[in-house]
DNA sequence: TCACAAATTTAACCAGGATTCATTTTATAC
DNA sequence: GTATAAAATGAATCCTGGTTAAATTTGTGA
């Protein structure tokens, strides 16, 4: 038989696999996991329920992709931003204002990801996830204690606390939602808080700070 | 007719719904949400699940009353510790410590009061809880600013971000349970980080600051 | 066009957990 | 002690949402 799928079949599964992966990704950003029924992304990717059983063998197997490759991708971006030259305290702020300001794009999406249990093997694969998160600032972090531009202290909790910090005060405001124009403010907000936060800089909110402290 | 319950009675009416009120806040700080169904909690209270419905019409309603009244207590608390003498960073460092410690008693509490959903109507009342414990924060940090001990901020979202920090800081070790011995630099190192936050201290982590910058 | 493999649909199926209700037990009033 | 109201039990019911499978459609190779 050797029976062969055609090109053009190939690239329209493909796509369809793409599209319950992109489709699960926007039910979870407009309202959580809650929302995002294995109904209601089959729906939303214009199949049968039935048929995303073919390319996924559990709703688990679907969001940990999900969840898996959301976070490759932020964290990437986030490396790239780190890796740029500019002082432990700038790059921190870049990074943290621009995780912030595509938060800001689905605040339940973020929320989701960091936090909303669905399932224990989700949740098992978020606490990787996690760790690729609290890496990449504690990467940060820990240039910036070795150089003396921070003062010493706990990269890992500081990590864990600046993604905490901006989580929630993204993520709360999802129930009644706050007008667009105040989020650059928030934004602003945020970063100044995590950078004095690592760096005990009393004001000077965007200004270069460059002296160092041993 | 004129039915009287007896006061021996009474009491022990009031007491089941203690019980069952305590029974629903323990399986919750052993095991978030998910662990508390109404099966559980009311075989934990000693009684039969019907008997619950006769003491709470709905599990959101259980659940409702279990939540403020555990804010309600945590309030009072921090309310009452950022009432006392001394300096606005002396004070927050003292209601952080505070909170962190007790959540530390009990992770999942504190997460599954914080974030965790269950009920449309539960989450209702959560963003009321924590406009409670946000206020709380937020007293301290207005008046720190107000006196110049801290630098210019958006106290809204810098009491968002400090939930939220010692949140994910705390809640995060939830899964591979952390050795109490770690505890206090955990406890430590989050205070420090929320202080610095704020405040914009350097170093010094416990000592008196005093200094007033405008 | 026919035979067969793969994909898809649709309609059950099933599990877990909240809620209800007929029945039993316990408390109160006379 | 008896009758009645309240409380408690625990099994039955219902609902929600993930999962499966028989039947159907579509694609592939001769």
């Amino acid at each position: 038989m050797a029976y062969q799928r055609s090109a053009l079949m190939q690239e329209r599964l493909a796509e369809n696999r793409e599209r319950i992966l992109r489709a699960a990704r926007t039910l979870v950003a407009q309202g959580g996991f809650r929302d995002a029924s294995i109904n209601a992304v089959a729906a939303a990717a214009g199949l049968s329920t039935g048929a995303l059983y073919r390319y996924f063998p559990s709703k688990a197997d679907l969001f940990v992709e999900v969840l898996t490759e959301a976070v490759r991708r932020e964290c990437a971006i986030l490396r790239e931003i780190i890796a740029k030259p500019g002082t432990a305290d700038q790059r921190l702020r870049a990074a943290v204002e621009s995780f912030a300001r595509r938060a800001l794009e689905g605040p339940h999406l973020a929320y989701a990801f960091i936090a909303e249990p669905i399932d224990p093997e989700v949740d098992a694969a978020r606490i990787l996830c996690r760790q690729e998160f609290s890496d990449v600032f504690k990467t940060v972090l820990g240039q910036g204690v070795a150089s003396g531009e921070f003062p010493p202290q706990s990269v890992d909790v500081a990590a864990a606390c600046i993604v905490g910090a901006f989580t929630e005060a993204l993520v709360r405001p999802v129930a009644p939602t706050t007008p667009r124009s105040k989020d650059e403010k928030l934004v602003t907000a945020i970063v100044d808080f995590c950078a004095r936060a690592v760096a005990g800089i009393p004001v000077a909110p965007a200004k270069q700070p460059k002296r160092q402290r041993v």
